[in-house]
DNA sequence: GGCCAGGGCCCAC
DNA sequence: GTGGGCCATGGC
């Protein structure tokens, strides 16, 4: 990998492999991005960075220089390996054609606590439905920031949030999701859930991110292992949705074990979701 | 206009 | 521990 900065604006990240902008932020792991022509605006936290793939081996970015080369190349995961991969699919004819289609695809390093708060929001809804109503939350209540001459708004924090929704409440559109978003803001904000201390990269232990990410209400299996898997680096997370639960019915006669995948299993899952979606419809 | 969505809670049994 | 009803909302 290499990092160019073109003097005009442009930061040009060249010399990547298998690596997929499209694939990566279309495939159901984060909300918070705008696709206008082949260029992505994406958001993360209070940053803002417009996102293009020139060709195989090259992203192209708008924004702060600093930010790409320290932040949004590790946020995206692009020099990430998944060579390893192929072993584990190898023996089964559904998953190898899934990950061939899905080559690109990589698992982001998404912030814990918006992890947390977009799948919370993500329960029985589609995707264009959960990236309108985390951009309603984020217009509400977070901080406004200026990127390219147009406005935006970060991520709320817990304070933040819990402002917002006694501010706004109902006009949010977020259903009966408020009073789970409500209780896992607490919980941060009190310290009861500390949520940054259960990423992979800190120590913390798959199953006991699952534990206590299941002790906030609202938050059952499927959205503590979409945490676990986007959020906190638990690349063995496995989330099951009705996505997947269909693919193991029709693919893999309604049984699939998914321990033998290991620590690759969350990535497996990301194939099959994305393929399974795609070949579904 | 009905069906569905990256579900979870609660209560029977 | 498992199965079904229920929960708001809007995309398609």
């Amino acid at each position: 990998m290499n990092i160019i900065d073109s003097q005009d604006g442009i930061i040009k990240v060249s010399e990547i492999k298998d690596f997929s902008l499209e694939k990566t932020l279309e495939s159901g792991q984060c909300f918070r991005f705008i696709k206008d022509g082949n260029a992505y605006t994406i958001q993360s936290g209070d940053r803002v960075v417009k996102a293009m793939q020139v060709n195989n081996s090259e992203v192209w970015f708008m924004g702060n220089k600093p930010d790409v080369e320290s932040y949004w190349i590790h946020y995206l995961n692009i020099s990430g390996d998944y060579s390893p991969i192929s072993k584990v699919v190898e023996s089964k004819t559904f998953l190898r054609e899934a990950a061939e289609y899905s080559k690109g695809l990589k698992i982001m390093n998404q912030d814990p606590w918006e992890t947390l708060v977009c799948f919370i929001i993500s329960q029985r809804n589609n995707i264009p439905k959960i990236k309108s109503t985390v951009s309603k939350l984020c217009h509400a209540c977070g901080k406004e920031i200026e990127f390219d001459s147009h406005k935006f708004h970060a991520f709320p924090s817990p304070d933040e949030l819990l402002v917002g929704i006694e501010k706004y409440g109902a006009s949010l559109s977020l259903g009966y999701r408020i009073e789970y978003l409500w209780e896992a803001a607490s919980a941060v904000r009190s310290g009861r859930l500390k949520i940054n201390s259960l990423t992979a990269q800190s120590g913390c232990e798959y199953s006991e991110a699952i534990l206590k990410l299941m002790g906030i209400r609202g938050v059952g299996p499927k959205v503590a292992n979409c945490v676990a898997l986007f959020g906190l680096g638990h690349t063995r997370a496995f989330p099951i949705d009705v996505w997947i639960e269909r693919v193991i019915r029709d693919e893999f006669d309604g049984y699939l074990d998914v321990s033998e995948f290991g620590e690759y299993a969350g990535i497996v899952q990301q194939y099959m979701f994305y393929y399974g979606r795609h070949i579904g419809k």
